[in-house]
DNA sequence: TTGTAGGCGTTATCAC
DNA sequence: GTGATAACGCCTACAA
């Protein structure tokens, strides 16, 4: 474990100041002679010399770290989101810290806390707490954040949505449009605005069409058990089945809870799509491994995360050119789970 | 975007030395009247005053992050490590860097270097590159390194091995207890040791049992993207079916091909497990969502990253108590994939 | 108990 | 073109 070499080290070697030695090892366009130039570069190499970011960045105050903030980095959506991002913050040199908050303001507000600690000065966020403060802070220290997925209604925070209500609505629409009028929807908990809008693109096209809706809502959520989903879709179809009016098609608030109702379904051998449809809400590739191939709305994962990182590049970039928010559109993946059905069955 | 407030701010406002400031904001066992310290952490508190870790880590050269390597984030196996891994940094109040080296060994050295020039201490890896010189370059510079999942013969480096040899042993014998005989094994490009390990495991069974073995393996590997394991494994089983002895099982060298090889089956008519059975490997969340619900070989993720995690703390507290080198055990999980046959079929 | 001063590795502002 | 030197924010002997 030896001592690390630092350019006052090789400015020794090669008998000049240390300025020369940063001059030449940052890339600076500050002019040095050829022959100084590639003497330190030898040395450089031969010395094993590795750049310390700490001293440069105190010194600059430019990090080449981001953030991002997601509930859970088990649920393949936010890994998704996530590997966008480290996509194009590797392609800048930038490296990303990844945080799980599992939904739970108080370590978000932690996490927020080690990142401007650490001096980051971009921060990507699926932000879960009602209380902004520290988001705010963190703007007043000059951090650009960008808000994914979940809104954050804050002066200065740039925006990536995608429309939850009108997905909500054209996986409603799709189902209506093939027959179902008697059409349950599953949620988890609604305590974040995706989830409610969702819904509400639900009863929206319910109520176009002169329906009445059949929710049911699950209590528990547990962000870091993949499987917490699953099971939710499935004590959620016991349930609906079990209510005076079946329904003849089950729409659930995402992926892994239409995993939970087909499984729940076949378990009864209730076929899907025979006996019954089902829609999905996501897109995850998971969709099209199990049998049969879920017919989804998609949600760009991994394009937001993409985004998200490059919006964020220019934010810190910072040329004064103001940033739109954007929002993504849904788009209905048509596979295997929903059947067209004639009359009333 | 107001400068940020720092211990020489806190020092003139409450009439002290920055040394006195230091002391109190630190949590330093340094004495320090009580009173002094109470007005320091109050106007600490009204200036928001935030620690630069920059400042402090250049002087005392302790990081509070670690960086962990793996190939990619949307394997959910990987998602499962490092969710491990953070849950137990972020409890030592440490931050984790997520890198994805795609299994190429070009990111992976550039992901390394990144770590290096961000003063990094500990890193866990799952290493791809044939070339450790970076590596060892890394533990020179005083870096803890612990390797899981894929062994990295170096000196000085802490392995969590997995006995994947064991595991494809003890696989291989489940399905000949079932009194399966012909047993198809469907690989991924072995390229890996992980990966020949199985193999090998398999081909012991099978030697022993004396019985041929049927071995088809795949050419491509794509790790960014979640279908590829799975095409594969619809690929693969189509080319081992159309071999002129049929087996009765099919052994994938992990579960998301396993999922394809189902999915293929059940394409063809040919139901799991009436008229084949499937056996998998790593045991995620998603092989109980499937139908039927997968027998596979459990290789704990979530522990092994919390182990890793615990290792290298232990690890760079550096008590020069020497830390062992660990091979988690495989665990057989049976589940409705696998059918008990009589006779030759 | 408090203050002074030097330095961690780097870049930037001056001089030469 | 090149070299001193002063920061950046923090900690820590050492002195008082």
């Amino acid at each position: 474990m030896s001592k690390p070499t630092t350019i006052h080290d090789i400015a020794r070697m090669a008998n000049v100041s240390s300025a020369t030695v940063s001059r030449v090892l940052s890339n600076s366009s500050y002019p040095v002679s050829q022959g100084l130039k590639e003497k330190i570069q030898r040395i450089a190499k031969e010395s094993n010399y590795v750049p310390n970011m700490l001293g440069k960045q105190l010194k600059t105050n430019i990090s080449t770290t981001i953030g991002v903030v997601i509930p859970s980095i088990v649920n393949p959506f936010y890994a998704s989101v996530v590997f966008g991002v480290e996509e194009v913050a590797r392609y800048n040199n930038y490296t990303v810290i990844a945080c799980s908050s599992l939904q739970d303001a108080a370590l978000e507000d932690e996490y927020i806390r080690m990142i401007m600690e650490k001096q980051v000065k971009g921060l990507i966020i699926s932000s879960i707490t009602t209380d902004k403060s520290q988001l705010k802070s963190l703007m007043k220290l000059g951090v650009s954040v960008i808000a994914i997925d979940q809104k954050v209604e804050e002066e200065g925070i740039v925006q990536i949505e995608f429309d939850y209500r009108k997905g909500g609505y054209l996986a409603t629409r799709h189902l209506l449009a093939n027959g179902h009028s008697r059409i349950g929807y599953v949620t988890s908990r609604m305590d974040r605005p995706s989830r409610k809008s969702i819904c509400q693109g639900y009863m929206d096209a319910m109520s176009e069409a002169d329906l009445p809706t059949m929710i049911v809502e699950s209590s528990a959520d547990d962000p870091s058990n993949a499987l917490s989903e699953f099971d939710a879709g499935k004590r959620l179809t016991d349930e609906l089945l079990s209510s005076e009016s079946r329904p003849t098609a089950i729409f659930a608030c995402n992926d892994m809870m239409a995993f939970g109702v087909i499984n729940e379904l076949s378990l009864r051998e209730i076929h899907v799509p025979q006996d019954m449809s089902v829609m999905g809400f996501d897109g995850i590739e998971m969709g099209q491994m199990i049998h049969p191939p879920l017919t989804t709305i998609k949600q760009p994962d991994y394009e937001m995360g993409r985004m998200a990182c490059k919006m964020l590049f220019d934010m810190m970039k910072g040329e004064d050119n103001p940033l739109f928010n954007v929002t993504l559109q849904p788009k209905l993946i048509e596979r295997k789970s929903v059947r067209h059905i004639g009359q009333e069955q």
